[in-house]
RNA sequence: GCGAAAGUGGCGGAAUUGGUAUACGCGCUAGACUUAGGAUCUAGUCCCGAGCGAUCGGGUUGGGGGUUCGAGUCCCCCCUUUCGCACCA
């Protein structure tokens, strides 16, 4: 073969690794170093582009790197297959989401083919089959019986066009996520998962994560949204009632002027009974309570209120205070109720400003005066106590908080307590294509569960696809009607199913155990293969999936099921793709909806994967944002084609020649910068390095400087090198050049730091700090050497002019900066 | 508003972490081989000035200041961009 013919290359050995890779790996037999390797899940509704293959690609580098270094890692595959698009596409073309699902796993596997990648396919996983959502089910039973799983009536965001309900993370800008319909609140009654239950854990966890980026690990510092402060009460002498409030400045309770309720308050009813606009502020509430989330929150947002007309007792100076309902009050944070501290709180103060209620001081500042009355800004944290006997003097901070709620406490009107901005994980889905939720509703016993020698409850496939009034499942009355476990008598199945994230959730762990029928997996294989050695998937994981899946690990942890905590040691999370789209005319991320997506096909066909995987992992630092550039990819097919014409010049070299030393010590150099470079994921530097070695290689077989042997030695360990990015070519060019064996099995080039270095050594010298001349030494000439032939240098003496010398800072190996007294 | 990261040629980006700024690639320019080329190869390409010329001088890492023999890198102020959080009491 003397043109490099990608396309019967690529094909050729895409079908070698796939049998090489036919045979089941056993995972109990592990004498050697283990090494687990895992992609973020992926929606199998959507197909691969170019955009994407990046994190795949960049994987399949790092798995055949760590082969080349005789770890023994596993890189399995699996597929979120359950979800929304799969039932879209059933209501748009009328495919069943299975038959849609499973099509697509079959085009996506061929797509991996084409690219190169090397998955474990014995370990697959597909979340939308029996075999594994059953122990989605079985957990869920788990769960239910420690108290982890439960169901209660909740305001959910609605989404009027997909008829099903939203959690939080879901709603965007107060719009669906998958459909971008304005979101409505809605009551019903849904099962949940008490992720609340851990949030000191999945907090306290993040700091024994050094392999997470600081970024990700804020995010979900800020999503748990800790915050110390205390529970305070006070009571309503009209109802007989106290009210409890939660604060974080417990010290500010002297200036609480006001009580502020949720509408959607317990209390709020009773509260306002006496008053005559009662049906007017009933008709208010419902209002508030029916306006999207998103819509009440966010600083625009108008505060709106109501007066009750009752009065409660401010605990610390014995005074009556009005309670008034508003809107900026949530009800499912702390108590859903505040004590109003408008001198020392911005809400409080533009709320009390506008509905001109009392300002009091507590922090006076501690020079001047300021009139409550007039203030436009709150003080926050500054100034010092006055006008409350035993607090003067104090001033804001951790001491005297404490100092409040040590009172409080003694006083019986409060105590310590630490909130979470984190909600209960809400699992309940009004739609098809998910996990059934394992329970019956029988009328004699109630909410019975699925005894787990009836798991699966298997999804029926037989269900009309109407487009309309939510879910089908609730149609299906096979699937419906049901005897009821515990008394036999006829009874209703559970129509929810899960989140999707529940799936995904513990996906890792099924890998390692992927066909076993008897459990969820097997502890041993995974405590040996897990936690994940190194996680890599984009950043919008970078809260939910990645936080549900510390949270359930946590859970099968307590259950006695895992011997760990953290599920993912380390996470890379690569940077998008991004490209200039028509539609909107400003670059932005690559897919198929903003028309910019480019299509792996084509360009494979034209010029091959290894060609596409060369150029993605030279565009930029991988966990940087690039943009895709279509001309440039030439340049990578350039580079692989200057590669395959060396191999044919090798036989020209001669036998032997004067520069072969200058030729082994770029190759040893290099070995040295892609060994650093791959370890560190810098792939596009790596790269760089490699095309150099190129270059290097291609001048010595011009020039003749360089003797066959060394040539072809430099050429096999640039193939090496190479071939973790471009693998196709590197292990056609390997067997051409005679060598046993694949050369994915061939181990890794060590470098000589001896041959790095050079005898002779080219100094920089600087006069003033400025460059004047380039002098070249010995390498481990001394400093007085060094200084004796910069002096030395024609040019250094023009610049010197009868200056003197004050002196000279050597940098062994490096530079030589003559000082003049200027 | 709060927090984080970043700003380097026409473009994507390098820079051993305080020591030759602009590696590598794209694009562009000139030339070669071609019937032709959006193919391939060779040479050149940060900016300004001088010279026919190999070269020589000066400037340059968003802007300003500082530390240092020496700053893209460290410190301070400002500008811009991106990301995260944002009525969570």
């Amino acid at each position: 073969m003397s043109r490099y013919e990608h396309k019967s290359i690529e094909a050729k050995w895409q079908d070698r690794w796939e049998k090489q890779h036919a045979a089941e790996v056993d995972l109990r037999d592990s004498k050697n170093k283990t090494y687990m390797l895992m992609m973020f899940p992926y929606p199998s509704g959507d197909r691969l582009h170019v955009g994407h293959g990046r994190n795949y690609i960049l994987g399949d580098a790092l798995y055949r790197f760590l082969r080349m270094h005789g770890r023994r890692a596993l890189n399995p595959m699996g597929w979120d297959a359950f979800g929304l698009p799969a039932e879209n596409a059933a209501i748009q073309r009328g495919v069943h989401p299975r038959d849609w699902t499973l099509d697509n796993i079959k085009v996506m596997k061929q797509q991996f083919k084409r690219w190169g990648i090397l998955y474990d396919w014995s370990k697959e996983v597909t979340s939308c089959l029996p075999d594994y959502y059953r122990w989605n089910q079985w957990l869920f039973l788990r769960m239910l019986e420690k108290g982890l799983a439960y169901k209660k009536k909740a305001p959910v965001n609605w989404c009027p066009s997909c008829q099903t309900v939203l959690a939080n993370e879901q709603v965007v800008d107060g719009h669906c996520e998958r459909c971008g319909t304005a979101v409505v609140q809605r009551d019903l009654e849904q099962w949940f998962y008490r992720i609340t239950e851990y949030a000191d854990r999945l907090l306290a966890g993040l700091d024994t994560l050094p392999g997470w980026s600081e970024r990700v690990k804020v995010m979900q510092r800020n999503w748990i949204g800790r915050s110390e402060g205390a529970e305070l009460v006070f009571t309503i002498p009209a109802l007989g009632e106290s009210l409890t409030v939660f604060t974080t400045r417990p010290d500010t309770v002297h200036g609480a002027t006001f009580l502020v309720l949720a509408p959607e308050h317990a209390l709020a009813a009773r509260l306002i009974a006496g008053r005559t606009d009662r049906a007017e502020i009933e008709v208010w509430i419902e209002t508030v309570r029916n306006t999207p989330r998103i819509q009440r929150e966010g600083v625009d947002a108008a505060k709106e209120g109501r007066d009750t007309g009752t009065v409660a007792i401010n605990p610390a100076t014995g005074e009556a205070i009005p309670i008034w309902l508003a809107n900026y009050v949530l009800p499912d944070y702390g108590s859903g109720a505040i004590m109003a501290v408008p001198a020392h709180d911005q809400r409080d103060l533009s709320f009390a400003r506008q509905e001109s209620l009392p300002v009091r001081l507590v922090y006076h500042p501690t020079e001047g005066e300021v009139d409550p009355a007039t203030m436009r800004e709150p003080i926050l944290h500054a100034g010092v106590i006055r006008g409350t006997g035993e607090f003067d003097g104090a001033v804001p901070g951790p001491e005297t908080i404490r100092r409040f709620i040590d009172w409080a406490e003694k006083k019986g009107c409060g105590r310590g307590k630490v909130n979470y901005r984190l909600r209960d994980w809400l699992i309940s889905r009004q739609r098809y294509w998910g996990t059934p939720i394992p329970i019956v509703y029988c009328t004699a016993c109630g909410t019975v569960p699925v005894p787990e020698k009836d798991l699966p409850v298997t999804l029926p496939y037989e269900v009309e696809f109407t487009g309309k009034q939510g879910n089908p499942l609730t149609r299906s009355e096979p699937f419906v009607n049901v005897a009821c476990p515990r008394c036999g008598k006829p009874a209703k199945r559970e129509t929810d199913t899960m989140d999707t994230f529940v799936d995904s959730s513990w996906y890792y762990l099924r890998y390692v155990s992927a066909k076993d029928d008897q459990r969820m997996f097997d502890t041993d294989t995974a405590n040996r293969w897990l936690p994940v050695d190194q996680y890599i998937g984009g950043i919008e994981h970078a809260i939910l999936h990645l936080l549900y899946a510390r949270f359930i690990c946590r859970v099968l942890h307590d259950f006695g099921m895992v011997g760990f905590e953290e599920p993912f040691s380390n996470l890379f999370n690569q940077g998008m793709i991004t490209r200039f789209s028509e539609s909107s005319g400003r670059v932005e991320k690559m897919s198929k909806s903003r028309g910019n997506a480019v299509s792996p096909d084509p360009l494979i066909e034209e010029m091959g994967a290894d060609t596409e995987r060369v150029y993605t992992l030279f565009l930029g630092p991988p966990e940087d944002e690039v943009e895709w550039n279509d001309e440039a990819v030439s340049g990578a097919y350039r580079f692989l084609s200057r590669l395959w014409r060396a191999a044919l010049r090798l036989e020209e070299a001669p036998p032997t020649a004067p520069s072969d030393e200058a030729l082994e010590r770029l190759r040893h150099s290099t070995i040295q910068r892609v060994s650093r470079d791959l370890e560190r994921f810098k792939f596009n530097t790596a790269v760089a390095a490699l095309m150099e070695l190129l270059n290097g290689l291609t001048r010595a077989l011009e020039e003749r400087t360089a003797s066959k042997i060394c040539c072809q030695q430099c050429f096999d360990t640039l193939l090496q090198l190479l071939h973790p990015i471009a693998p196709h070519i590197t292990e056609e060019l390997w067997e051409q050049r005679g060598h046993e064996g694949s050369l994915l099995d061939s181990v890794w080039p060590e470098w000589d730091p001896a041959r790095v270095k050079s005898d002779r050594v080219t100094l920089v010298v600087q006069v003033d700090g400025k460059l004047r001349d380039r002098v070249e030494v010995d390498a481990d000439a001394s400093e007085a050497e060094a200084r004796a032939a910069a002096l030395a240098s024609a040019k250094v003496q023009e610049h010197l002019a009868g200056r003197a010398i004050v002196k000279a800072i050597v940098v062994p190996g490096r530079l030589v900066n003559v000082v003049t007294g200027r």
